[in-house]
DNA sequence: TTGAACTGACTAACGCTGTTAAGTTAACAT
DNA sequence: ATGTTAACTTAACAGCGTTAGTCAGTTCAA
C-alpha cells in the first residue's frame, strides 16, 4: 500500500494516539514501533509527520499545557496564583505519566512564555518587585511540578508491616497508599495556601499600600509596570 | 581473562564509575556499555554485580540521599525542617541529572523511612497534627524536587531577541540564563521561607501554646508523641 | 492529455540498548 | 585431588530510534 487516496495519518491523530499510550503504558512505554501499530502504519511513516520522536513528544506537551490558565490573574495576585497553580496541577494530574518529561520540557515556546509573560505581569502590577515576581512565579512551579512529579505518599510500601513497630512515628503509614492521590491533592492545597499566606504577609510587609491578594489598584496595562532592571 | 587474580570489579567502584557518567553526560548518557567499557570490562560483566540497570540507579540514588540530613529538628520543627529542606536540596543540586530517577525513586528504602519517620517526629513533637506534619512533609518534598527539576530558568532561551518587544513584562528574561543558577537557588529560599513563615503563623493559630518553631518542649522521645490514627 | 513533481506510505537495515546464555579459568573448601 | 563457586569472557536476542531507498497515487503545468 503505498500511497493511500486518503491520508492514514494525520498530526492530532498521532499525537492523541501517543498520548493514549502514555497514559497506559508509561513514558518508557510508548515506542514509536507501538505507536505506528496503534495506528495500523510502520514505524518509518510516522517521521512523515513528525520529525523525532522528542519532537512529537514537545506536541503533546504543549498540547497538555494548553489547559494551563492564568486569566485570574485579573482578579488579583492570590487569585491569579490559585487558579494558575491549580489549573496547572490539574492539567498535569490528568496525565502523570507524561510530567517527567514536561518538567525538562521547552518552556520557550510561544505559548509558555505568554504564560510567563502574563504571571509576571499580573504579580508587578499588584506590587510584587520584579524580582520577587520571577522568583514566586518560579516556587509555584517547584510546588507543581514536584507534587506531579514526586508523589510523596507513592513511596510507600503497602506490604510491608515491618516498620509499623521499628518506626512508631509513621504509624500505619501502609494505608497512604490507599488514598494516595487524596493525600496529594490535599498536601499540594496546604503548601499552596501556606505559601501563599506567606506572601501576603510579605507584601504587607514590603508594601503596605498594596492590598494583600485584592485586585490589582489601577487600571494600568499589567506588562507596562515592569521596570527593565534585571531579575 | 577468565577469573583474575583479584576482582577488577567492586559495587562501590560501579556505582562511583555510573555516577560519573551520570554527571557528566547526563541520565540517558549512561548505557551498560559504557559503564562497562569506563572500567575496562564487559558489559556482562556488571550483571554479577549488580541485576540490573535499575537496582544500580536505586543504590546510587541512595547514596546520594545518605547526605540528606533530618538532624536539626532536635533544635524545633522550623530548624528541622529548614535544614531538612536545604541539605535534601543540596544533596540533587550536586547531581541534578539523577533527579528525575531519584524522584520516582524508592522511598521505600530503609534509610528512606528513617528519614520520614524523624520529620513527622519531628513534627508531631512540635505540636502539628499528624494529619498536617505528613502534609508538611509532602510539601517540603514537592518544593526541594520541584527546585531540583524543573529549573524554571533554564525554561527560556538566551539566543532570543524576539520576545523583549513581544512580551514586555518579561523585559529581560534572556538574561536569566546566565544567573539561572543563583535564581534557582535563591527562588528555593524565597519558596522555603514563605511556606515556613505561613506555617508559623498557622500553627499559632491552631495551638497557640507551642512557640513557633523553637525547640519542642519536652525531651520526650519523638517517635512516641504520634498517635495512631490514618492520615 | 501527458508528464513532472510531490505526497504518503512501504520494506530493509544500521547502530544502539538492556539483558541472557554458555564457556573459561582462578580461587577456595573438603 | 577434586568439586564448587567466583568473576570474568564472547555471542546473541529482542527491541529501540532513525535513515535510505522504493513505489504508487495525487496534483498541477504545459
Amino acid at each position: 500500500m503505498p500511497r493511500p487516496t486518503t491520508p492514514l495519518l494525520s498530526k492530532p491523530g498521532i499525537r492523541a494516539a501517543a498520548l493514549e499510550i502514555i497514559d497506559q503504558d508509561g513514558l518508557d512505554g510508548l515506542s514509536m514501533r507501538k505507536l505506528a501499530a496503534a495506528l495500523t502504519v510502520s514505524a518509518p511513516a510516522l517521521y512523515f509527520h513528525y520529525p523525532t520522536k522528542e519532537q512529537l513528544l514537545d506536541d503533546v506537551a504543549s498540547e497538555i499545557m494548553e489547559k494551563v490558565d492564568t486569566g485570574a490573574f485579573a482578579l488579583g495576585w492570590r487569585e491569579g496564583l490559585l487558579g494558575w497553580a491549580r489549573s496547572y496541577r490539574a492539567a498535569l494530574a490528568e496525565h502523570p505519566n507524561i510530567v517527567p518529561f514536561l518538567a525538562r520540557g521547552p518552556g520557550q515556546r510561544d505559548a509558555s512564555l505568554r504564560r510567563a509573560d502574563a504571571i509576571h505581569g499580573g504579580l508587578v502590577a499588584a506590587g510584587w518587585p520584579a524580582r520577587e515576581a520571577t522568583m514566586i512565579g518560579a516556587s509555584t512551579k517547584y510546588l507543581v511540578v514536584g507534587a506531579a512529579m514526586g508523589s510523596f505518599s507513592r513511596g510507600f510500601v503497602d506490604d510491608v508491616q515491618v516498620y509499623l513497630d521499628r518506626y512508631p512515628a509513621l504509624g500505619d503509614a501502609h494505608r497512604l497508599r490507599e488514598h494516595a492521590d487524596a493525600v496529594d491533592r490535599d498536601s499540594f492545597e496546604f503548601a499552596l495556601s501556606m505559601f501563599v499566606d506567606g506572601l501576603a504577609a510579605r507584601l504587607t510587609r514590603i508594601s503596605p499600600s498594596a492590598e494583600a491578594g485584592a485586585r490589582s489598584a489601577p487600571p494600568v496595562p499589567a506588562t507596562g509596570a515592569s521596570p527593565r532592571v534585571p531579575r
